[in-house]
DNA sequence: ATTTTGAGAAATCAATTGGTTGCGCATATA
DNA sequence: TATATGCGCAACCAATTGATTTCTCAAAAT
């Protein structure tokens, strides 16, 4: 079973969860609320971001609340840096035909 | 079937691929020799990532070179935005305890 | 003390996934 | 012209996924 960040924002649901929680901590039965979808789907996706390291779980009385670890977040962050150099290079390029356009017409 | 940018990056296979092919377009065969898989399980791959709109094929002959569309990669950044933010407006409400801390000190 | 409520766990199910094998077609090469 | 090569496609398979239903347990509310 693969865990990690890209499983965890795969699906839209669990995309949803995770905005929702990034600004406070919600219980399984409040996250429901805002879904078409059962307490216990909701669970299962919780589990899934818990496996994932996703969540941190404050335990108040019977209740527990989920909330965002939102560091996890800056490993996508990191996967893209990659291609913002790669875009950044392009635009260098496009950067130097332009320049070159302009330098011949003249 | 669900069919966008993260259920392309959710497997790391294709996350390699995309890594390949955002710096030079490729066959799908040169890209198997990446991999320990069959030609025919890139070439899947490939075909979920053209469904979800990341590569651009360029026809040479018998040959299919893909090129990533490194545009959708911006969606990704779009929706770690709203994370960004967040983590901004941790990082002030940080400096306020920390300020408060200095101040009450004084 | 009894009932209600919040929540994880397990069993089950259909759909999807990632992979394989075999095929056919078009383009190169002999 | 005959053969080899690159590639997509369809059929198939085991594993995983997302969801539902049922169950149990602990904490609140009555």
């Amino acid at each position: 079973m693969r865990r990690d960040v890209f499983q965890a924002i795969a699906d839209p649901t669990r995309r949803a969860i995770i905005t929702l929680i990034a600004v406070q901590a919600m219980t399984p039965n409040a996250l429901a609320e805002h879904f078409d979808t059962s307490r216990q789907a909701i669970s299962k996706h919780l589990r899934v971001l818990t496996e994932c390291e996703m969540v941190k779980q404050e335990f108040q009385g019977r209740e527990i609340y989920y909330q965002l670890e939102i560091e996890k977040m800056k490993e996508i962050d990191v996967w893209l840096d990659q291609f913002r150099k790669i875009m950044e290079d392009q635009f260098q390029r496009l950067d130097k035909v332009l320049y070159n356009l302009k330098t011949k017409k003249k």
